[in-house]
DNA sequence: GTAGAATGTCCAG
DNA sequence: TGGACCTTCTACG
């Protein structure tokens, strides 16, 4: 589920229970026992994101590095957490869900995180927080970042702007329902060399990238249509298959463009699936 | 019940 | 370029 605008709200939503607080820390599933151990009873002192990665410090050239991959997600509850449910059974109560698939949990006395399903949990160093700062590219929702450099980049490359959005190294954070939505609002062929954009068109992207992502963290979902197009201003049904957000391309192939009314069309493209309109985003075309 | 897909990334060949 | 990896949810028997 996570592009860069849930990170970002991760390490906000890590901040606002755990920061400035000794936690507990554990790792039911197992995975994680030592490094859990290694934290537990110390104070978060920090939460960060960039792009995709989320950092929690926990003192000196300490913090726990976590990447939610494809299928990673957290969540949050009010104390107890459901494993002292368990060993505390209330009596007549629902029955305890199973925790057996939580890498770390941190809890204090009002609030628990789970964090499931996580290609990435790990202890790290500074140093190593800093070689991963260096491989990725500017982050719309880091406020210092500047899409300037990732231009370097784009602009000098034959790939196309679909697959350089995706590549964290030229920027960090956007992810397939952000690369497709972006694309069509700017009514730019996915196919087009990242070299054939212009700089105004790039600093459009950038800025409505920073626009949309924040908008991301605030709902905590993907929004991408404009006020002209929402299901209320066109008298059009809701979304309701998916996770709520409302899109103009994003898994909505075979059905009709909300602007044009062509068919939305999809393709793999590096290993995902990519979506686009080919009436609004054809050579040149404006949306 | 079971297969397949999913907003991601890495690595081998 | 294909497979591996981590988990959850849906569609289909």
């Amino acid at each position: 589920m996570p592009e860069g605008h849930t990170i970002h709200r991760l390490a906000a939503d890590y901040a606002e229970r755990f920061l400035g607080q000794q936690v507990r820390a554990t790792s039911p599933q197992g995975k994680f026992s030592d490094g859990a151990a290694l934290v537990d009873h110390q104070v978060l002192d920090t939460t960060e994101a960039h792009g995709k990665h989320l950092f929690l410090g926990f003192g000196a050239d300490r913090w726990i590095h976590i990447h939610l991959g494809l299928f990673g997600k957290v969540g949050f509850g009010t104390a107890p957490s459901p494993k002292d449910l368990r060993q505390a059974p209330v009596q007549g109560g629902p029955p305890s869900p199973p925790t057996d698939t939580v890498r770390l949990r941190l809890a204090n006395p009002d609030a628990y995180a789970d964090l499931r399903g996580p290609t990435t949990c790990a202890l790290i160093t500074d140093a190593e927080k800093q070689a991963i700062h260096d491989r990725l590219g500017p982050d719309p929702l880091r406020p210092a970042d500047d899409g300037g450099r990732a231009w370097q980049r784009i602009s000098r490359s034959r790939t196309t702007i679909a697959a350089l959005l995706l590549d964290q190294k030229i920027i960090a954070g956007v992810g397939n329902v952000y690369r497709a939505e972006v694309l069509f609002r700017h009514g730019i062929d996915p196919y087009r060399a990242g070299r054939d954009l212009t700089r105004p068109q790039w600093d459009a992207i950038w800025s409505d990238l920073v626009a949309l992502m924040r908008e991301g963290v605030r709902h905590n979902r993907i929004d991408t249509v404009r006020p002209e197009h929402t299901p209320e201003a066109m008298g059009r049904p809701p979304r309701v298959d998916d996770h709520g957000g409302e899109v103009y391309v994003y898994r909505r192939d075979r059905q009709g463009c909300h602007i044009c009314g062509t068919e939305i069309r999809t393709a793999g493209l590096a290993a995902r699936n990519l979506f686009w309109c080919p009436g609004c985003q054809g050579a040149g075309g404006a949306a």
